[in-house]
DNA sequence: TAGTGGTCTAGACCACAAA
DNA sequence: TTGTGGTCTAGACCACTAG
């Protein structure tokens, strides 16, 4: 018995390749800087085309397991590092996603006058209008999230009538003006005394916070900080080699 | 003039196919659901190889922008997410690419007897000899990270007689045992006493604590705690579509 | 000059889904 | 049955690096 009982999945052959390579490397086979065999080693090696190990060893690149260099070689990559991608969901997909009740309280909906340093995210002038939500998102009841978010009127006119019972401000907002661009940051820091309060929470109590900025064909939409009671929220993540 | 003043870089033609939808996409031309043109319009519209085509389609969908059903066609991906690669790497390399002096003080270096729950997670027994250290790294003579880690003895013997001034744990580790899988989370944690103490901070300061395994080969090698200051250090990132 | 990777083609066969 | 995407081939030309 060697290969493919019954009609199992016949792996396509950049696979095979991928994954000889992959194994080879998280094995400690291969470290860190060795050369790797060449394309055509790998055709002759595996009797397949060299598109077909092209695309093997591009994958590979692409996950960052490998270097390459035109006119050189194929090495091991340095995995001084672990990546994985971090994913940051609307919030009532993630909640009901794990078969719990999301709610949405909507604490403060107004109209202001744009700072100097809001105006200068948003391209606009101290003193132009902008929108400003405050809301809590609760899960089973729980509170799980403070979202404190400005938006750009110009990209979102519409943003004080929505009903946020029946769409939430992620959700509204990448309809009316399609993501194209974001950039977060996540730190963990004390609530606000009204973060404390709308979370009910301790003042004391770390928070898990991301800020994030998103932008729609190059102009900024809107500017959000979310805040998450650090003992009831996590990221998580991993990473294969 | 229609194309290619001097030598200008000549886009690879799969480059082009890609950027035509990327722009499609996040210029709001196709929304999210909007069925994209077929794998042999953009063979017709582009004057290329279906293979080419393919190559920018697959990258797209590698990116998430894009979702693909075989026999029905290509569609714009939802974007209710904001996907992005963290990436965590040695604290030395990172300290030194930022131009600052790292320094590195060992506070504990020290056999223990694994707790039920610690060799479950190395896959030992109860009472089986693990190594722990807790070391503070340091930049710029500022205290940044306090790293707790237990470390299995069957992937690192020499654990415990490695000079942590010319190697920090995590280049040891990755050295000793290539990494092939790692798990973390992400949350906000007030610093237990002896994380404040060796911080420097008020037990009152909020954390930015990374708790991550990593295995090599299968076999748990490290689990380890990294505790950050909450008001020096914060993760960033960010996406394009 | 020889060997490497980067890109591209014009076909091909297949599995799958919808009409 | 038609059109879709998923994979694969056997060539090809090029740019780059090293000896």
């Amino acid at each position: 018995m060697s290969e493919a009982l019954s009609t199992a999945d016949p792996a396509p052959q950049y696979l095979r390749v991928k994954n000889h390579l992959r194994e080879g490397i998280s094995s400690g086979r291969w470290v860190a800087g060795d050369l790797l065999p060449s394309e055509s080693d790998l055709v002759s090696l595996f009797k397949v085309s060299r598109m077909t190990v092209n695309r093997a060893l591009r994958e590979l690149y692409q996950d960052g397991l490998i270097q390459r260099m035109q006119g050189v070689g194929t090495f091991v990559a340095d995995l001084h590092r672990i990546s994985s991608t971090l994913t940051v969901r609307d919030l009532a997909e993630e909640v009901q996603a794990r078969g719990r009740k999301h709610e949405l309280r909507v604490h403060l909906l107004e109209t202001v006058a744009a700072t100097a340093e809001q105006a200068g995210d948003f391209g606009l002038r101290a003193g132009d209008k902008l929108f400003h939500s405050v809301v809590v998102h609760f899960e089973n009841g729980k509170s799980i999230q403070c979202e404190d978010r400005l938006v750009n009127p110009a990209t979102a006119p519409e943003y004080l009538d929505v009903d946020f019972q029946q769409t939430t401000p992620t959700q509204y907002l990448l309809k009316v003006a399609p993501l194209s661009e974001a950039r977060y940051t996540i730190e963990a820091l004390l609530p606000s005394d009204l973060e404390a309060k709308l979370l009910c929470i301790s003042k004391r109590e770390p928070c898990l916070v991301v800020k994030r900025r998103t932008f729609s064909r190059g102009v900024a939409v809107t500017s959000v900080k979310l805040s998450h009671p650090g003992s009831t929220y996590l990221l998580e993540g991993g990473f294969q080699a």
